[in-house]
DNA sequence: ATCGATTCCGGAATCGATTCCATGAATAAG
DNA sequence: CTTATTCATGGAATCGATTCCGGAATCGAT
C-alpha cells in the first residue's frame, strides 16, 4: 500500500534542522505570541525552504477538530432508491457553491456524502457522527427528513438543513417558504386571468410537495376557484414522468389553460409536450415552474418561474453551522429566504 | 469551541467494560484473526450496546491513510476567475456521481476542493498534497491543466484527470476523444448536406477547444469544404455569450446553414436566438451540441448532440485512482471513452 | 512428561502534531 | 543589589487509535 507521506518531513525534522524543540516549531506554525522574533524568522525560513506542511491528521487528532463539514445530499422517498434524483443537479450545484464559498473563507473543507445510492443511510450517518470525521453536517435533500433529523439530534452533532423548512422539530434550517412560493406562482397565473390551473405534483409523501400544494390551494381559494383534484397530476422521479403527467392533463375533456409545475425540470418536460401537440406557449397554455435553474432562462420560450436564491441558501446555512460549531449553547436558528416571481415568456 | 466527541467513548472505555486490553478491542474492530470467538462476541456485544465507533482521525494517523480522495473542480483560464463556470454544473455533477459511486464501494470519501473562487490555487494544492489529508486526487476541469499537473507530479501524490486527454505528460487520465467527437458532429452536419457549417467556439487558450476545433476542421477538410474563419464565433464564459456569438454568425451576409456548438449550453443559447429571429430548427438552421446534458433531451426541439458517458468517466477515473493508491509502482493509465452522436430533432 | 507449535492476549511503542508545566534568562521594580 | 515579573524555550504528557513483540495457556505429538 502506497504511503503518501513516505518521504515527507515531520515536525521533528524541522526542529532538528532549526536547532530548537518541536514545541517551538508548533508555536510558529500556530502563530503563537511567545516566540522570539529571530527564532520565528529562522524557523519560517527553513519551513519555506524545505516546503514543510504540518500533517493535518495529527493536528486534528490533538485539536479535536477536523475543519471538515459533511454534506449530505439526501434522498429518502418512501425508503426507496431514487434513480432520477440527479436530474435536479443544477439546483444542488448552486447550493453547494454557496456552501463551499463560505467554507473556504473559514478554512473548512467539504466532505461529500452522497447517499443517493446507498442503503442503510441511518446507520452510516450514525457512524459518521460518532467517528468524529466531521465537525458538523449540512443536509440538502428531497423527501422525508424527519428520521434523519431525529437520528442527528440524538448524536448531538451540529447540523443545518439547507433547502427546507422543518416544522415541529427544533433544528436549524435555511429554506424557502415553499407554500408562499407556490402561492405566488398560482396567483401569477390567476392574475393573467386563468381559471383552470393545473398542478404537476410530486408524490404525496414528498414533504416539499405538501407545502407547494398548500400554496396552490390557498391561491385558488382566495380567488374563489374551487380546487379540482383532476387538475393535479403526479410525476414520479423518473425522467419523462413530467411528460406523462402533462399528457394526462391535456387529454382531459376540459384541459387546463395554465400549469404550475413543482419545479423547472418538470415544467420543461411539460413544455416539450406542448410543442409536440402544437400548443403555443403562452397563448394556448401558460406555464410556470419553480427554482429558476439556468436552463429556464435559456429555453425557447423562456420559462417563467419562482426564483430561489440557491447560492445564498447554501452560504447562509454554512454561516449558521459555523456559529453552531463555535458556540455549543447556541439555540437553533431558522432563516426563511425570500422567493420572487420571475416573469418570462411562458 | 464545541468538541464533537466530548461525551463520546474511546477504545479504553470499551476495553475497561469488556475487561480486556485495548489491543484486543482493536483486533476485533479490524477483524483480525487472533481473537477467541467468545471474546470477540463479548466485545462486539458491548460495542453494539453502547454504540461505540472508532475515532477515524486517530485511526488514520496510525494507519497513515485517510480513506479520502480530493476532488479538484478546476478552472484555470488565462489565470483569471471564471464567473459562469458553474453553468456547466450538470456536466460536472454526472462525473461526480460516477466518482462517488465508485468511492463508496471502496469505503472512500470525497473532499470537495472547489477552486472556482480561490486565488493561489497552486499553493493551496501544494498544501493539500503535503498535509496528508487525502490519499489521492481527481481533477475535473476546464482550461489550462499543465501547471497544475506539473505541480502534482512533483508532489508524488497519485492523481487522475477525469475529463480530459492530457498529451505530452505522463499522467493517468480518463477522457473523451474531443477531436473525434467534434469530427463526428461536423460530419453529421455534412452528411445532412450542409456546407456552410459554423462553429461556436471557446476562447483559444482553452485546451479542450483546441481539440474540438481540430476535429471540426478535419471533417471539413475531408469533405473538401474550405475552412472559413468567419464561421467561427468565440463565446466567453459569461452567460449570454453564446447568444452573442450566434447573432454575430447570423448577421453575416452569407449566414451558415448549420452550427456546431462547443457544448450543449452554448447550443441552447444559440437555439434561443433562432427562436427570436423566427428561424426554424432544423429547417432553416441545424444545430448540434456536445455533452448530452439532460436539458438537451427536454428542449423543444430537442437538441442533437455528442454524448459523453460522464458517469462512466467518473467511475473509471476513481477505479484507476484506487489502483494507483494500492500499487505504488503502477504506471499511469490512460482511458479514452467512446463518444456517440445522439441524433434528435435539431 | 516434555517439547514445539499454535492460539490468545496485553504492555509498550508509535503515528505527528499540540499543550501543559517547569525552568532559566532577561528585564523591571524596589 | 536583590527580588518580582515577563519572555523564550524545552521536556513530557496527550489525543485515540494500531502494531510490534513477547509471554502465558492450550494442544497435539512423541
Amino acid at each position: 500500500m502506497r504511503c503518501i507521506l513516505s518521504n515527507n518531513l515531520n515536525i521533528n525534522d524541522i526542529a532538528k534542522k532549526a536547532g530548537v524543540s518541536r514545541t517551538t516549531i508548533s508555536r510558529v506554525l500556530n502563530n503563537k505570541s511567545d516566540v522570539d522574533e529571530k527564532t520565528r524568522e529562522k524557523v519560517l525560513k527553513i519551513i519555506d525552504e524545505v516546503g514543510y506542511v504540518a500533517n493535518s491528521v495529527a493536528r486534528n487528532l490533538r485539536k479535536k477538530s477536523t475543519q471538515k463539514i459533511g454534506l449530505l445530499l439526501y434522498a429518502y422517498v418512501s425508503g426507496v432508491h431514487v434513480p432520477g434524483l440527479h436530474i435536479a443537479s443544477e439546483y444542488y450545484f448552486e447550493i453547494i457553491r454557496g456552501i463551499t464559498f463560505e467554507a473556504e473563507n473559514a478554512d473548512y473543507n467539504i466532505i461529500l456524502y452522497s447517499s443517493l445510492y446507498s442503503e442503510g443511510t441511518l446507520d452510516n450517518l450514525d457512524k459518521i457522527c460518532k467517528s468524529g470525521e466531521v465537525d458538523g453536517l449540512i443536509l440538502v435533500g428531497t423527501g422525508k427528513m424527519k428520521p434523519i433529523i431525529e437520528n442527528l439530534k440524538q448524536n448531538s452533532i451540529p447540523f443545518v438543513v439547507a433547502n427546507r423548512l422543518i416544522q415541529d422539530l427544533e433544528v436549524s434550517y435555511v429554506g424557502p417558504d415553499d407554500e408562499e412560493g407556490a402561492y405566488f406562482a398560482t396567483r401569477h397565473l390567476i392574475d393573467l386571468n386563468h381559471r383552470r390551473i393545473a398542478y404537476i405534483s410530486r408524490p404525496s409523501d414528498e414533504e416539499t410537495n405538501t407545502y407547494r400544494l398548500r400554496g396552490y390551494k390557498r391561491a385558488l381559494g382566495e380567488a374563489n376557484i374551487p380546487f379540482n383534484p383532476n387538475l393535479v397530476a403526479v410525476a414520479s422521479y423518473e425522467w419523462g414522468s413530467g411528460e406523462k403527467a402533462m399528457r394526462s392533463l391535456l387529454e382531459q375533456d376540459n384541459p387546463p389553460s395554465a400549469v404550475f409545475a413543482f419545479n423547472d425540470l418538470l415544467a420543461m418536460e411539460a413544455m416539450r409536450v406542448c410543442g409536440t401537440m402544437n400548443l403555443k406557449i403562452p397563448e394556448d397554455l401558460a406555464i410556470i415552474g419553480f427554482d429558476d435553474i439556468h436552463s429556464a432562462a435559456v429555453m425557447q420560450p423562456s420559462l417563467s418561474t419562482i426564483r430561489q436564491p440557491l447560492f445564498e441558501i447554501g452560504s447562509q446555512a454554512m454561516k449558521i453551522l459555523l456559529s453552531l460549531i463555535q458556540n455549543e449553547d447556541m439555540p437553533p436558528e431558522q432563516v426563511i429566504v425570500p422567493l420572487a416571481v420571475v416573469e418570462r415568456e411562458s
